[in-house]
DNA sequence: CGCCAATACTTCAAGCTTAAAGTTGTTAAG
DNA sequence: CTTAACAACTTTAAGCTTGAAGTATTGGCG
């Protein structure tokens, strides 16, 4: 019982609906491979991959970012992000502090702590990527970027259509 | 889904970490993108994605799965398939049988319900990942399933690589 | 000023996911 | 036969995620 065996069971049919699906499978499988190593190696050093986005975030924007902004950026809803942030904040990773202009808003910034543990968490985090794509060549990569972009403007197409058909 | 951002600096360097990091939240953001609206038109019918993954394999396999099987056809959690698999019972749509051979192992079935339940599903999802796909070339499909085969050849050998040094 | 809509955030319920620990059944060595 | 190792499954604790409902603040308009 091979764990490739689903993705790959009827082959032969490449044209149609059938192929579709196989592609979606197959760029499915490869996407959460490579997301699920991260997390387990983010796992090991008692860290997460949404903690490590919120990071991230922070960390280029070192003037501070509020939720509301967090939230756009990462594509996450508000509630998701309130408990990220609470939880580095109790970590010391994160400081908060109330907006003087709009009392609604919450300023989120890294500490010194978080930048120190974001920098190491980051240069590793680049070498495990580096690792899983070391076996694909230069063209490789840049045709598969190449046909990424276009897969992203078929699907984003096909939004535009659906949305106006609703 | 997270969206991991790691902003490279210099981007004309391809041989190097930001040009794979680059190729990776692209592939991310494309299989999070498809994913999300798979997930949206399951809600809208009730079910969600991982539900309608073990009726999928379920479907592939009528003589039967057992639990163990699923999870590793599905690259999930035992736990997890024990919860999916239980909830598709009380629904009626999946029915569970003890095995004769051995007395640890469940085999699990569709039911008649479950396979027409799946039928209409599974129609749909064909068409709405048809329609994500239909702006995008045979010559493309092609070239894009050949080349997400080797990047998963690449992280699976990076994978190995892994093993044997820890 | 006083009301009201919009905004920023929090809380909550429901569901997915995992790793780890626990239970039960099987197998094989002694 | 007995026991120990192993395998299948369940349970549990922790965390992520969302959408909806709730709270507080702001800013505009009469």
């Amino acid at each position: 019982m091979s764990k490739t065996e689903i993705r790959e069971k009827h082959d032969g049919n490449i044209s149609g609906g059938p192929a579709d699906i196989r592609l979606w499978l197959r760029l499915l499988g490869c996407s959460t491979v490579i997301e699920k190593r991260l997390r387990r190696k983010l796992a090991e050093r008692s860290s997460t991959l949404p903690r490590f986005d919120v990071m991230a975030a922070l960390e280029r924007h070192p003037e501070g970012l509020t939720m509301s902004a967090l939230s756009r950026q990462l594509l996450v809803s508000n509630g998701n992000i309130t408990h990220l942030v609470h939880w580095l904040v109790k970590e010391g990773l994160v400081q908060i502090e109330q907006c003087s202009r709009d009392g609604r808003s919450t300023i989120t910034r890294l500490t010194p702590k978080g930048g120190d543990t974001f920098a190491v968490l980051s240069r590793e985090h680049h070498q495990w990527v580096e690792a899983m794509f070391a076996g694909f060549g230069a063209d490789d990569k840049e045709g598969l970027f190449a046909l990424l972009g276009k897969l992203r403007a078929s699907v984003e197409e096909s939004n535009e259509e659906t949305v106006h058909a609703a």
